[in-house]
RNA sequence: GGAGAGGUGGCCGAGUGGUUAAAGGCAGCAGACUGUAAAUCUGCCCGCGCAAGCGUACGCUGGUUCGAAUCCAGCCCUCUCCA
């Protein structure tokens, strides 16, 4: 491992942050000489970010830790061609409004991370769209599409899985990487962008903007990946039973996004403490240390400082009590979902409605199983009418999803 | 434009007239074991219904048949090769 000079390498450095560099030397001398401006793109293909790109937000967060300028871009235009990378098949086309509606609920997450503003090192956002709409095709053809090759396009790792699953790549698509290099191309030129940072999958799009950068106006940029996050049986982080770990609080509560955390595994807790948290690394190194039992202690603080990241230090503590008090005593907490008790619904209408249960069906089979209990009683009785009481009721389906009926 | 192959449940993938709500695998959920972990073993896994049962489902639309994912016709889409 090099020695990095830098704060900023030593920061992405000792938090496990980086996989590749392009030009490890010379990125280290210029983040040691001046502020760096470095930009990670995002697209708006949903009205929120999740998880996985978690990662990405940190690491602009560290970048302006380090005394640098981090560019968030959105990627209004670049949405509307479609990423193919690690895409099996095309998606949907996305309407203009749609990605507007998207862009605007994907910005709220950011200001948690970044501090924006005017100032030399404050976050800025751009939507490349601004530039992207405006291109015109022959001139553009001309002046960026001679520098691609069509061999090496076809050696892109995104290109070659539709490849041999013999699903469609459509030409619009097969564009995107080279939108994505002019993207560099052009926050060179108006922002003195000089680094892109990204997930292992995107190096070599970001190659592609530092060659295209080099070659047509000879400028000199750098490029840093990630490391992919994986669970132990090689799948990625941040798929959970009920879709994607979303950031914004209205499609996943503090309290989910908590849970999400909290169960971590083992093999991983050090890693996202040093990654999602901005707790001393002495700290984390204690943390990680715990053995058995005990590492249920670091996550908990995993989960805390992570929700706080995000929701506030005090939806983090909450969901924290939360879940001391459902899980460890045995009681329920504030932030439980709630179910209100209609006229004659039964037990598995109230799993369905708490989201538990995709169907009245699948709620029934559950009760069957013997994983639903009711005040932590266990229940055998599908039909069950279920009858308001003063205080709310725990219900619950197996060890981790609780819900509270109220009247 | 021509010739082949193909489109099956979230994904992969069997199935070529009835015993098929459709093998098997993956993913998922639950139970056991634990530590709200992993691994492992077991069960479940289209919807409605207490149930008998009903409804929907194998690209789309029609047809043949007592009966179709399976046969026929047309259409849509994809892949491969050729022009």
């Amino acid at each position: 491992m090099t020695a990095y000079r830098s704060s900023l390498l030593k920061l992405l450095d000792e938090r496990g942050y980086i996989h590749q560099l392009t030009d490890a030397e010379g990125l280290d001398r210029l983040a040691e000489t001046e502020v760096v401006t470095g930009y990670i793109g995002f697209d708006a293909t949903a009205s929120s970010l999740h998880v996985g790109s978690l990662v990405q937000i940190m690491l602009l967060r560290r970048l302006q830790q380090a005394g640098h300028k981090p560019i968030v871009l959105m990627g209004g235009g670049t949405t509307k061609v479609g990423d193919p990378t690690g895409k099996d098949e095309a998606r949907k086309l996305l309407s203009d409004d749609d990605i507007a509606a998207n862009i605007a609920g994907i910005r709220k997450a950011f200001e948690r991370f970044l501090t924006f503003g005017d100032g030399p090192t404050d976050a800025i956002i751009v939507n490349n769209a601004e530039w992207l709409d405006r291109l015109e095709y022959i001139s553009f053809l001309r002046e960026v599409g001679r520098h691609f090759t069509i061999n090496r396009m076809l050696t892109f790792d995104s290109v070659q899985l539709r490849l041999e699953r013999e699903q469609p790549l459509t030409f619009l698509e097969f564009n995107y990487m080279i939108l994505q290099a002019y993207d560099f191309l052009e926050l060179s030129r108006r922002s003195g962008c000089r680094l892109q940072l990204g997930g292992s999958d995107q190096w070599g799009n970001i190659i592609n903007g530092i060659e295209l950068g080099r070659r047509i106006d000879g400028a000199e940029l750098f490029g840093v990946t990630t490391p992919l996050i994986t669970n132990p049986d090689g799948s990625k982080m941040g798929k959970t039973a009920r879709g994607a770990v979303w950031l914004n609080a209205d499609l996943l509560s503090p309290y989910d996004y908590w849970q999400f955390w909290r169960n971590t595994d083992d093999s991983n807790v050090g890693a996202f403490l040093r990654r999602f948290t901005d707790l001393p690394l002495d700290e984390v190194e204690r943390l990680e240390a715990l053995g058995g039992a005990k590492i249920n202690q670091a996550k908990v603080v995993l989960a805390t400082e992570a929700t706080a990241m995000l929701h506030g230090r005090d939806a983090a503590d909450s969901a924290e009590r939360t879940a001391a008090d459902t899980f460890a005593s045995g009681g329920s907490g504030e932030n439980l979902p709630t179910v209100s008790i209609g006229e004659g619904m039964t037990i598995a209408q109230a799993l369905t409605a708490l989201g538990f249960t995709a169907s009245n069906g699948e709620a029934k089979r559950k009760v069957a199983e013997g994983a639903v209990r009711l005040g932590d009683v266990i229940v055998n009785d599908p039909a069950l009418p279920l009858v308001a009481a003063a205080e709310p009721i725990k219900l619950s389906l197996g060890k981790k999803k609780h819900g509270l009926l109220i009247a």
